[in-house]
DNA sequence: GTGTCACGTATTTTT
DNA sequence: TACGTGACAC
């Protein structure tokens, strides 16, 4: 077999990796080195080479969408599906490990993955009921003390029992979460982690099993993994020595939520045989730019060493602008972009960065106010949204009576009078029987112990509840989500409500219906393990329960949140945070708030270690830029509603000036948030200005207070006289100028 | 049981 | 500034 196409354009590096003998490799991959390139080649040189089964290679990742392009890139290199490899990500894989082995991990066959979100509400109950002051015990804290305990790999029961106060209550909320999770057959994503990982560890015979399986198993992004994810790896491998792993230690931008840099010398440790390769050449930035990168990188003294270097032009240098404030930033920023697009490029081709979420804000008004298409990232994604999972509560119930957490939200969404006096009293029932709210609830009102109104409602609830379920059999998914939504009352709640948000609730319930349509459609049913061939697999059983349609699709919800906007297809400049930028490039990137405690943040400018995260994330954001980097800070800047003043970030000293070019600003600028220019170009873009008067058919006269967003999606701000403040759709809104 | 006001607080985010 | 939460009133 011709098999050239592998290896074909690949620098020396590359193709050391690509073509390497089996054995433990730690790639070192710089941003825009061919990361993913050198994977997937990978993949196919161990099958198209070295004659490796499919099903013998394990491919991990951290998100859905890179393993979906990795998976894609796979398939079109082999020019095959991807057959019996699994590509997944870590809570993916674990999930799958879990289904097939529910009942070996002491899991009920229909346990429900809960979201962080599902999380922090059952945290929160817990402390309620054990009477925690939420000042001095905030339930958030509960939730990242329980999470970096599973991420370490440690029980309730492995707590140190002399420990401080703080630990000691800590690690009380953490058991009775621990109970009621395991009561309820709910499993958060650290806990996915956490029990494949004693799956494993307790099962030799299951271990055993995927040991000879996955003879290969590669895994992207290796600086991000945490203690857990690196346990269950070498776990799998076992002495194999046949890791592959590929990662960044000057991108490791997560160690704020458990990721472990670390985990990369150990790795050199933990395999002594294991070759170390380098791609340090750069296929995406312009020698300024990588050089100025460098620069900042170099300042972090714990480093494995890398140098970028490109055969490409040296380019421009960087492009540094000292705004006045923060409008003038942005008026800067929108300026170059239009200019940038006046040459001929698309707007895409453009990226405003930035530290927090908070400075999108003046950038969309900015480029709304310029007829500038954007798009963020970001925000709520679709199987986040409030009302997804309410009717999301309701199909777990279904599947599961037992998930106390579901039955906390369906029980009186839409209001159906079931109070808080009520719920304490199931609560409390349950409490005592040690059983679940469902059961508790039953109990109660056959008891006949609940004054007549609160029981005419929890009766009235369950009997719903057991309606649904009776007849979950029979129905299709989406028809049993479509019932779901009318039966409960809660399209009707959200479209009588006068929130102004409430049609957009409707819509989303009934693109929930449309989901679970296209679900069922293409959702791969995949019973089909190839196992038998596989030695190991006649000491316990495998596959033998593929879930049913719902299990499966309420698991898809959890693991894979969806988009957060869906029109992407628009030819849109794009914002995010530098975090969310990690992975993407762009041929113009505009770096901005580049001040001392904004960027690096005040929170982390203490801590030499946060510190040398922040610079990465600089070096991270530089890295994006292709042909043109810009970068910004503003001398003043309104933040929480003070005027701030602060330095230029110390990360700009740290790029040395032979590669930068200082922008001139314009010599004055005022704070033009209502000027005329500003008025005009809103005018010209919605037909409305700020301050505007206009008239609504149902909420009388107001006045324009902003405007965002573009086309058909374009929104204002009006206060109303009658109504207060309200963002409306232009395109529904019929507004009339007064 | 639901709506309104005041208060406090304020990174980064995926699974 | 703005949002979410919590106390309080109807």
């Amino acid at each position: 077999m011709d098999v050239s196409h592998i290896l074909d354009d690949m620098n020396d590096p590359q193709r050391e990796a690509v073509s390497a003998p089996a054995g433990s490799m730690l790639v070192l991959a710089g941003a825009g080195s061919g990361k993913t390139r050198v994977l997937v080649h990978r993949i196919a040189w161990l099958i198209q080479v070295m004659g490796a089964p499919s099903w013998g290679i394990l491919a991990v990742t951290f998100t859905n969408k890179a393993a979906r392009e990795m998976k894609g890139r796979i398939e079109s290199l082999l020019g095959q599906p991807v057959g019996g490899m699994w590509v997944g990500t870590f809570h993916g894989i674990a999930h799958r490990l879990l289904r097939a082995h529910w009942q070996e991990a002491g899991l009920p066959r229909e346990f429900q993955i809960l979201d962080s979100d599902d999380q922090f509400r059952l945290i929160k109950r817990i402390c309620r009921e054990m009477n925690l002051d939420e000042a001095q015990w905030p339930p958030r804290q509960a939730q990242w003390f329980i999470n970096t305990q599973k991420d370490e790999g440690r029980r309730p029961e492995h707590l140190d029992e002399g420990g401080d106060p703080f630990s000691k209550q800590m690690g009380a909320v953490y058991r009775e979460y621990q109970s009621v999770c395991n009561r309820g057959g709910l499993v958060d994503f650290a806990e996915l982690l956490l029990r494949s990982h004693e799956l494993l560890r307790d099962r030799p015979d299951i271990l055993h099993h995927y040991r000879e399986r996955f003879q290969h198993i590669l895994v992207d992004e290796f600086q991000d993994t945490n203690s857990i994810q690196y346990a269950w790896l070498r776990l799998l491998a076992g002495k194999h020595d046949n890791l592959f792993v590929v990662g960044d230690d000057d991108q490791s931008i997560y160690g704020w939520r458990g990721a472990k840099v670390e985990n990369i010398r150990d790795f050199q440790k933990d395999y002594p045989d294991t070759r170390l390769l380098r791609l340090e050449q750069n296929y995406r930035s312009t020698g300024h730019i990588l050089k100025a990168a460098n620069a900042v990188i170099a300042n972090n003294p714990s480093r494995l060493g890398k140098n970028l270097w490109t055969e490409g032009a040296e380019g421009e240098p960087v492009n540094l602008y000292a705004a006045f404030n923060e409008v003038d930033e942005a008026r800067f920023v929108i300026e170059r972009i239009r200019r940038f697009v006046e040459e001929g490029h698309r707007r895409s081709e453009t990226a405003i960065l930035y530290r927090s979420n908070a400075q999108s804000r003046l950038f969309e008004e900015s480029l709304f106010q310029a007829q500038i298409p954007y798009r963020v990232y970001g925000g709520l994604r679709f199987f986040e949204r409030a009302e997804i999972k309410d009717a999301l509560a309701y199909l777990r119930l279904i599947a599961n009576p037992e998930d106390d957490a579901s039955f906390e939200r369906a029980v009186n969404m839409p209001p159906r009078g079931i109070g808080a006096r009520t719920l304490e009293g199931v609560r409390a029932h349950a409490r005592d029987f040690g059983c679940s709210l469902w059961k508790g609830a039953h109990d109660l009102v056959k008891g006949g112990a609940l004054p007549k109104r609160a029981s005419g409602a929890l009766s009235g609830f369950l009997d719903l509840m057991e309606q649904m379920s009776s007849g979950a059999a029979d129905l299709a998914l989406d028809e049993l989500v479509s019932q779901v939504i009318a039966v409960t009352g809660l399209s009707e709640h959200f479209r009588k409500s006068r929130d102004g948000r409430g049609l957009d609730r409707v819509e989303n319930l009934e693109e929930l219906v449309n989901a679970t349509r296209q679900f069922s459609f293409d959702a791969p049913l995949e019973t089909g393990v190839e196992t038998e061939d596989l030695p190991g697999a006649d000491t316990f059983q495998i596959g033998e329960t593929a879930e049913n349609p719902l299990s499966s699709f309420l698991s898809h919800a959890a693991l894979e949140a969806g988009e957060s906007q869906g029109d992407a297809f628009e030819d849109c400049v794009q914002l995010m945070t530098l975090h969310s930028a990690k992975g993407l490039e762009f041929p113009l990137v505009f770096l901005t708030g580049l001040e001392e405690g904004l960027f690096p943040h005040s929170m982390s400018s203490e801590d030499p270690v946060r510190l040398e995260e922040e610079r990465r994330l600089c070096y991270v954001g530089m890295t994006r830029a292709m042909q043109q980097l810009y970068i910004c800070y503003a001398e003043s800047r309104r933040l929480h509603g003070r005027e701030h003043y602060a330095l230029p970030s110390r990360f700009l000293r740290e790029i040395p000036s032979e590669f930068v070019r200082e922008v001139r600003g314009r010599p004055k600028v005022t704070r033009p948030v209502y000027s005329p220019a500003a008025t005009r170009s809103t005018e010209q873009a919605s037909g409305y200005r700020l301050g505007q008067r206009v008239l609504h058919p149902k909420f009388g006269e107001g006045v324009v207070l902003s405007a965002e967003g573009q086309g058909g999606s374009a929104r204002v701000h009006v206060n109303f006289e009658a109504v207060g403040a309200k963002w409306l759709m232009l395109a529904y809104a019929n507004l009339e100028p007064i």
